[in-house]
Parts: structure tokens; C-alpha cells; sequence
DNA sequence: ACTAGGTTCAAACGGCCGTTTGAACTGGAG
DNA sequence: CTCCAGTTCAAACGGCCGTTTGAACCTAGT
């Protein structure tokens, strides 16, 4: 680990190199599958270097994630209307969400790199996203909450947001698989465009309603 | 790869405990990450009989594969009340996908290793599911198209059968975090049962209306 | 121009990986 | 009981992994 106190511009260069190219490489791969060898290669670095100027792959992966979540964040703050309605700022969320299914840039690295995370958590995550996450994840529990009845609990609200994260998410995991079969769709802009509105509909009616209270709760079927 | 005429008892018996220590390893590393030494001492076998009786990893993993398929679709074809209602259907497949979330067993297991091939497809999957996941797919696209309008296209409908699974998935992807915080959700059959209730609700209401044609197609915000 | 300290480099280390090998063992048909 | 195909086994192989090492190489301050 780099103690030292002074860091040349050369060595500031090195270090961009190599969290670009491991960004790409814990995308495609995820922690465990990408390697060394392999992030040194594309960033035309040493195999050393990462060790210097990070201490180890594990300090590497928190820089990255680090890099990601400032990222994230400030894309986050993009400039909006003031004051949108409840339904376009659904609908803008969502489509935010579905970005990275045609966009093939950084921020399509960092969301690939915490879908990682959701399957097999890594100890540098859990720590991470302990303090983290809280900020970004109320947001879209303040939105979800403008749908909800005022009565609701943080927790419906919560689970509301966590719902609304996991129909977005399935399609950009899917996304390269849509263009196969059973599916045989074309996933453009204008797709993307389109399934925003979709998704953002149909959730906004969703949530627009409760469930009636424990409907065929203990029995699984049959009831109706 | 076992050419043999003859597969003797103690043979099979070994087959199958291969089989079912390697569906935990998959399902809790993955297929990269789960190793042929954690799989074999977890079946207590010598090392060889995975070359000897897959013919390699892959073979193996084929055979979970397999395995998984054939448990998941006769699971699916459980006795169930003749002619249930559109709801009481859709409230029981949502069900049965968060099953995961609380149970421990080979099914949870299986469901865990299609989650990791939606995030990294292997090549023997791949292959595996275009011939074997069409009617799986199938079912759950008809339950969707009892909510969608007559009119609606089969892309319409796979779409939101889709939409469906991500529902359910993100629930059981991050069933383990739900009960830390930010969420502190305490996860037992009883949160599960109304979490199913909550979904098949909010996803029935959303369902059942079509998104206003195009609407803020091009404009990503700021309309409305 | 000199030098000291920050940075890069090629090479090597030990460890785990999937696979192969060939000998030892065993169970069931003749 | 015999015997051999089917099966198990311990050991080794080559390869990739993350990390360490120590010398070589800049580069900025004097």
C-alpha cells in the first residue's frame, strides 16, 4: 500500500488505467472470476502495480467500488424538471434503471458490478453498502412512497423499492438473452424506451392498490 | 466418460451423491467458483469419480442441469384446484417462486443455479435451455396473458411474464440482506406468504392496464 | 548534474485448480 | 469359488491464480 506522501502525475495516470480496466473485468466477470493478470493486461500495466498502489485485488475491488458509487450517485443528481409528477418521476427512474441494457459504457460496468453483488456479496461490499446504500435507496423509497397510501410503514415502502428495483433489474440481466429465443426481440432505444413505459405503468397502478389484508394467507392455493 | 455397459448399484449411489453435493456447490459458488475438491469431500468420494463418471466438470454440471430441469417441472405440475381464478394463480406461482427465500432444500438449490446463469450464462446452459426452457416459459406467459388485453401480442406477453419473474427474483436474490439493515425485515413463512399476497396484488393491478401508447417515448424527462 | 525516493518491471513463490494415470479393490455373473 | 469388468483410490501433472521480491528505471527537488 502506497504510504507514501507524494504521488506523481505518472503514478495518478497508472492507478485511472487500472480501475478502468478492472471495472470492465469485475463487470464481465465478477470478483472472483477476473484476475490479475488479466485487468494488468488491458490496462497495459505491470501485474505489480496493483499490488503498489492498491495493497492487494481486495483493495483494488474497494477503489473500484468506490469509483462506482461516486458515479452513480452524481448520474443520480442529473438536472431535472423541479417538481416532476409522481408518474414521471417513475418513469424516469425506471428508465435510468434500464440503461445499461444498450448502453455499453462505465456506469453499465458499475451496475453490472453490484448485480454481481446481489447473487454473492463480498465481504468488502457488505461493509461498504452498510453506510453507502442508505442514501441512494431512500430516494427511491420516497418516490415509491408518493404511490403508496399515507398510512403505509417505512417498511411497505421499502419492500415497494426493493419491488421496483427487481422488475427493471431482470430485464437488464436478461438483456442479451431477449434477443434469442423464445423472445426474438430487437433491443434498441426506442425497445428500451418503450418497455420503460411499460414497466413504469404497470407499477404505478400496482402500487396504486393494497393487497387485500392477508388474502389466502396460510393456505398456498385451492382457496381462491 | 462411462461407455460401460453396466452400472452397478454402489455406482449409481455414488452418481447420485456427486450430484447432490455438486447442486449445493453450484448453487452457493456458482459454477466457476464451486471446485471439484469441495465437491467431492463434501459427497465424501475420491476426486477421479467426477472425471470418471461426468467425464469432466462440465459433464457434471450437465447432469444437475438436468436434474434441476426435471425437479422444477414436476414441481410445477403439483395438484391444484381445477380452474383456479386468474388470481388465485398468479398468487400461487408467486408463491412457489419465493419458496427459496425461507426453504433450504435440492429446489432452492436449483433456483440458485439459474440465478447465477442469468448473470453469467455457461456455455452448457446456454445450449441446455433454447430446447428445454420454451415450455417452462410457456406456462407463465399464459398466466400473464389472462391479465393482459385480448388484443396483446405473444412479445407483449413474454414481456410481462418476464416482468413477472423479476418480481419475484430480486425478493429471493436479496432474501439474506433483507434482514439487515437498511431493511430489517424479519424473513419467515409468515412475511413470505403476505409478500406473496403484496406482489400478486400490485402486479394484478398492473397488469391489467395497458401503457398510454409512446408516451414520453423520445423525451427522457421534463415532459409531463 | 546529482541524488533520493517514487514507480515500474521481470521473475519467481506457493497454492489451488481440473484432469490424468495406473494400480488396488470389489461385486456379481458364470 | 473364480474372475474380470466396473469402480475406487492416492498421487502426480500442468496451468492459472494472487502475492512477493529486489533490481532497474524514472522524475522531481537540490
Amino acid at each position: 500500500m502506497p504510504r507514501q506522501r507524494k504521488v506523481t502525475r505518472v503514478a495518478q495516470l497508472t492507478r485511472e488505467k487500472i480501475i478502468k480496466a478492472a471495472s470492465r473485468a469485475f463487470a464481465r466477470d465478477g470478483y472472483e472470476g477476473a484476475s490479475i493478470r488479466a485487468i494488468v493486461a488491458a490496462a497495459e500495466v505491470n501485474q505489480a502495480a496493483i499490488n503498489y498502489h492498491f495493497g492487494s485485488k481486495e483493495g483494488l475491488y474497494r477503489a473500484v467500488l468506490q469509483t462506482a458509487l461516486r458515479a452513480l450517485m452524481s448520474d443520480d443528481d442529473a438536472p431535472q424538471a423541479d417538481k416532476p409528477s409522481r408518474e414521471a418521476a417513475l418513469r424516469r427512474f425506471v428508465r435510468g434503471q434500464l440503461r445499461p441494457m444498450t448502453a455499453r459504457d462505465e456506469l453499465s460496468d458499475y451496475a453490472r458490478i453490484f448485480n454481481w453483488e446481489t447473487l454473492r456479496p463480498s465481504p468488502v461490499f457488505r461493509k461498504f453498502m452498510a453506510r453507502e446504500v442508505a442514501p441512494f435507496l431512500a430516494r427511491v423509497t420516497e418516490l415509491v412512497r408518493r404511490f403508496l397510501p399515507a398510512k403505509g410503514t417505512d417498511q411497505e415502502a421499502a419492500v415497494g423499492a426493493l419491488w421496483l428495483f427487481g422488475q427493471c433489474s431482470i430485464f437488464v440481466r436478461n438483456a442479451e438473452q431477449l434477443a434469442n429465443a423464445p423472445f426474438q426481440l430487437e433491443i434498441d432505444e426506442r425497445f428500451v424506451d418503450r418497455l420503460a413505459d411499460t414497466i413504469a405503468t404497470w407499477a404505478a397502478d400496482g402500487l396504486g392498490r393494497q393487497p387485500t389484508k392477508r388474502r389466502l394467507r396460510a393456505a398456498p392455493a385451492a382457496a381462491e
